[in-house]
DNA sequence: AATTCGGGGGA
DNA sequence: TCCCCAGAATT
């Protein structure tokens, strides 16, 4: 359009000063700040992530002390947060800087993509926002927020799209200011150029979009296919001897919630009955229990799964032995109050949360 | 290139 | 219900 009077650059960071939001890592861009709030935001809501990071830097100041936390602790932070081979590779990464960075979080690219749970976006990201390197960081805002001032109809996840967006990232960066730039970009994504009801009303740079010019800014970006949702039947034991309750640890090999505890039991194919429940327990730990009765059923989804979880009270059979650790890492008995020390998946958390709660 | 990894929020 | 979120690692 004619009324362009700046470039998109110096809209996009004059507008960023004026409308960013108060972050803790932005008060004093420390790379340590901004290397956990980057791993801590991947594919996670702000308004979230900014919760886990204030309890996360009251307990651990700086590198050197989440490298000597416990792999627990470390998850007991992140509990509730998801995609937990996140926290395993911050802990791992976090060994690396102490040893190889002198416990000082690197601002060059190279370095930060070799360390664990770093991909090109948040090597990018940190290397522009704590050291203000001149690289371009795409993460799925500035995805969209391109996708609709350029038009983009081809895929943005998918090659095509994605290399023809990182080009047009690469040639619009202005040298010396990517701290502001790529922050602009994607405060923009996230505020302004939303994926649904953009308010280009108040768009910066709006006369500068080819997408709101052709009327197509709804279809921008093309997404690729999706996905149906997947029903999945579990079920979890509540195994007492006496006082005391059995939780498990999941092997660290796992991929599905590595590292954390949970009750004993497992994924139900078909139809199922008491017997099955016993048979799932007996598989998972080696113990013979009585399953007594149906204590709740909790549901939760995550990506495209929805998970219902079916929890049996249970009790040890005298002759049973202890636990065998063939399918686990290891296991303790504990008393219920004690499970809030625990780093458990969503399912055992809600189930906690109905042990813990009177009167249910 | 396609899958998998959690969980919550918003429409 | 479906899609999205400051993606990375594996297959």
């Amino acid at each position: 359009m004619s009324s362009c009077d700046s470039t998109l650059q110096e809209r996009l960071i004059r507008w960023f000063r004026d409308n960013r939001r108060d972050l803790p890592w932005r008060r004093t861009y420390d790379p340590y700040h901004v290397w956990i709030s980057e791993i801590m935001l991947q594919q996670t809501q702000m308004e979230r992530g900014v919760t886990y990071f204030k309890k996360w830097v009251a307990r651990f100041p700086d590198v050197a002390s989440v490298a000597a936390a416990s792999r627990r602790e470390i998850l007991k932070y992140w509990e509730g947060l998801g995609y937990y081979s996140r926290a395993a590779n911050l802990h791992r990464a976090a060994a690396v800087i102490l040893e190889e960075h002198g416990g000082l979080v690197p601002c060059d690219y190279g370095q930060l993509l070799k360390l664990p749970g770093i991909g090109p976006y948040t090597a990018a990201a940190i290397a522009s926002v704590a050291g203000n390197i001149d690289v371009a960081a795409v993460d799925g805002n500035v995805l969209r927020v391109y996708a609709r001032l350029f038009d983009i109809a081809s895929p943005v996840r998918e090659k095509e799209g994605n290399t023809r967006i990182r080009k047009i990232a690469d040639r619009l960066l202005p040298g010396g200011q990517a701290r502001l730039y790529n922050q602009a970009l994607m405060e923009l994504g996230g505020l302004v150029c939303t994926p649904k009801n953009p308010d280009c009303e108040s768009c910066p740079v709006s006369g500068y979009c080819l997408a709101l010019e052709e009327g197509t800014v709804t279809k921008r970006p093309v997404t690729g296919k999706t996905r149906k949702t997947l029903e999945v039947t579990r079920v979890a034991g509540l195994v007492f001897s006496g006082e005391n309750l059995l939780l498990l640890q999941r092997k660290e090999e796992e991929k599905l919630w590595a590292g954390l505890w949970d009750f004993p039991g497992g994924e139900m194919k078909g139809s199922w009955k008491k017997e099955d429940v016993a048979e799932a327990i007996r598989s998972t730990c080696g113990l013979a229990v009585r399953v007594k009765e149906h204590l709740t059923t909790v549901v939760h989804h995550y990506t495209r799964y929805k998970i219902t979880l079916h929890c049996f009270h249970c009790e040890l059979l005298a002759d049973s032995r202890t636990p065998v650790t063939e399918n686990i890492q290891t296991f303790c008995w504990i008393k219920p109050q004690e499970l809030a020390d625990y780093p458990l998946p969503a399912g055992a958390r809600k189930i906690r949360e109905y042990l813990l709660t009177p009167n249910t």
